[in-house]
DNA sequence: GATTTGCCTTGATATAGATCAAATACATGC
DNA sequence: GCATGTATTTGATCTATATCAAGGCAAATC
């Protein structure tokens, strides 16, 4: 496990169409008055697939959200044990006020491109500015209970549970849940590789491999190439995935 | 799984000898001049062991910290299959302000004295006294990294490291660990019974009987009486666990 | 076009933990 | 002390998932 340096940060200005961060906790307007103190705090940085952002333990003097692309936030055990607790998609937010090192090892699955805020510029906007706070407690609100929702599946679901769980809930976050037909058919991009999905899951790759199998074969899931997935039925998906009709997935 | 009604509000004046609420999230001193808002809308209620404070679903008005004994939240699959979600040690703080239903069963494990807040003045205080906000934020996220670490444990932990994280959990969070002796010797008050440990580790309860005993058989740990656990070397214990020297176990 | 490389799939086998079934300990009330 | 019920331990067996080991496929490189 050898570290590859971060690529040192770049400014790009990345616009996104109606926020130019997309940072939920930040901006809840573009006009927002103190985007401009925060205009002062932030910059791009981006990274290739399989680059690691920051390592678990070392020094992070900075919050940032994701702009595009995939994160994950893993925890290593000492003899290589790897478990995933956490997968950012864009707008999520990464750091903690107050920490000073990375308490995860922070990975770019896809190309991504952060917009990071120096953290302590940042954690003096959120004391002057309340709202900031308040939405930054909303999120990490949300984000507790799909950690909660997550170790329901690890602890209880069986394999096959958690791969549907899994695709139902990159479907439900995915922009093309739009694509969902009037029958319920659906188009998933799926973002991560066996190993990252076993990562997630808390299974070897084989066994999601072989899942995804029996789930093809069993016509809940067509797997169109390795990242692209068609949910003939949606519904029927989150019946294998064990969950209430609707219940949980907070997130 | 029948529902038995929680007990009718009991206005109790606990009195916390440096904290009448021993609510982190809202006093900082005891001195606060909120404190006097928040007397006018707080109330105690007490639970027997084993009763149900909300059920998941249930409309839930209040928000509340844990004054003294435990309680817990879990999480039940509609074939029955239970996982805790979370463990609630007095100061812990339940309830999602803005959220009007729970989202978990809350079970009292042992006899349990909450302080409750009506959720509407609550959030009133929160919007009119930033530092409660914060405050909760700072407890927000110290309860995402216990489930971040309780995610490692339920997905990559052998049964046997399951059990040895458990007792570290309670021992480092357990008033008791004050009667560490000077070789390191520990004794722990266990305050779950078999099957509310099963729930917390994704086990069934014959396995994490057998674990014990083998732990015991080790010399991991020896068992006075059924709630009562001392260990007498407590690095052997979090090497057992397989936790790395001391990272991790954030709250 | 051939070769390498990185995923992914599939098969054979092993095993940790689940499940089913008693037996034992422990508390509570009589 | 004895009866009753609940929690726990222990045993025998089963099974879902891990592990070990080939192969296959498609994109990237030569």
């Amino acid at each position: 496990m050898q570290k590859t340096q971060p690529a040192p940060p770049k400014f790009l200005h990345v616009q996104c169409s109606d926020c130019p961060i997309r940072h939920r906790a930040v901006c809840a307007r573009c006009d927002d008055s103190e985007l401009q103190r925060l205009e002062d705090i932030k910059y791009y940085r981006s990274f290739e697939a399989g680059q690691t952002v920051v390592w678990s333990g070392d020094p992070m003097d900075f919050v940032a959200s994701v702009v595009s692309g995939i994160a994950t936030l893993t925890q290593t055990m000492e003899d290589g044990r790897r478990q995933m607790v956490g997968l950012l998609l864009p707008s999520d937010f990464v750091g903690r006020p107050g920490r000073e090192t990375a308490a995860y090892d922070v990975t770019a699955t896809t190309d991504l491109v952060m917009c990071c805020f120096r953290k302590k510029p940042f954690e003096d906007v959120m004391i002057s500015t309340p709202h900031v706070g308040q939405r930054l407690l909303e999120m990490t609100l949300d984000e507790l209970d799909a950690a909660r929702e997550w170790m329901l599946l690890l602890g209880r679901k069986t394999a096959r549970e958690k791969i549907a769980s899994l695709i139902a809930i990159i479907a439900r976050r995915d922009a093309s849940l739009k694509l969902m037909t009037a029958e319920g058919r659906v188009t998933v991009d799926m973002p991560l590789t066996r190993e990252a999905m076993s990562e997630y899951l808390g299974l070897t790759l084989e066994t999601v491999s072989r899942q995804m199998s029996a789930l093809r074969r069993d016509g809940v899931i067509e797997i169109q190439s390795k990242r692209h997935i068609i949910i003939p039925d949606f519904d029927r998906l989150v019946e294998e995935a064990g969950d209430d009709a609707d219940g949980g997935f907070l997130v």
